[in-house]
DNA sequence: GTGCGGATTAGCT
DNA sequence: GCTAATCCGCACG
């Protein structure tokens, strides 16, 4: 199967359909001082003007403007203070979308021999919305950027670790806040995989 | 300028 | 299950 990259269209349309359509893609960070390959196994919807959970829901500010353009761009910020969430606006600009990578399986790691971790090990690499940018040492520096940049990207396959995901729906993890909203199943994860961040 | 709280995590009970 | 850690965006005025 040949590897490539998924570009700004793919994000271009149905938030949901984004979600499972990633699930099973790969999150690369490659430059000249790394590669780094996660599996995506677990992402959150988080789309438009209604939904209380998301940063997009009450108005546009500085810090949430990537998200009202057009999908195919990085929203990355800061949460608690230490730890960054990966998201990629997704739909038309004007309907503000994203959605949140909350997981991913460690596939390849040029500075971690990954086949000398246990599960346990590598789960702690991937298995979250803050751990999987700490592992893959993504931070504001991605922030607007698109997803057509050449060190952050995802792609369809790499060195055919691809397999079948089963996919299966779920509530949104944290956000209890958004009243309505809350009760959404907006997660979605791949039922087959061992690094889901809340199993 | 001040104050609040979060799309989380780690460590302890 | 509970909570501290630790910063900044944003709402107030």
């Amino acid at each position: 199967m040949v590897i490539s990259r998924l570009n700004k269209n793919y994000f271009i349309r149905d938030t949901h359909l984004v979600c499972q359509d990633l699930i099973g893609k790969f999150l690369i960070h490659e430059d000249e001082t790394r590669l780094k390959v996660g599996r995506i196994v677990e992402v959150e919807a988080y789309q438009g003007f209604n939904d209380r959970a998301s940063h997009a829901a009450r108005k546009q500010t500085p810090r949430n403007l990537i998200m009202f353009g057009p999908g195919g761009y990085y929203y990355i910020y800061l949460i608690y203070g230490m730890h960054y969430c990966l998201n990629i606006v997704t739909e038309k600009e004007g309907f503000p979308s994203a959605v949140l990578i909350r997981a991913v399986e460690p596939i390849y790691d040029s500075s971690t021999n990954l086949t000398d971790l246990g599960l346990k090990e590598k789960r702690i690499l991937g298995s979250g919305p803050g751990r999987l940018c700490r592992w893959l040492e993504v931070d504001k520096i991605f922030n607007t950027k698109s997803v057509e940049n050449p060190s952050l990207f995802m792609a369809n396959d790499y060195k055919d670790q691809a397999h079948q995901p089963k996919i299966e729906k779920s509530k949104r993890v944290g956000v209890q806040y958004a009243g309505e909203s809350a009760h959404l199943d907006w997660r979605y994860l791949d039922a087959t995989s061992d690094y889901i961040s809340h199993p």
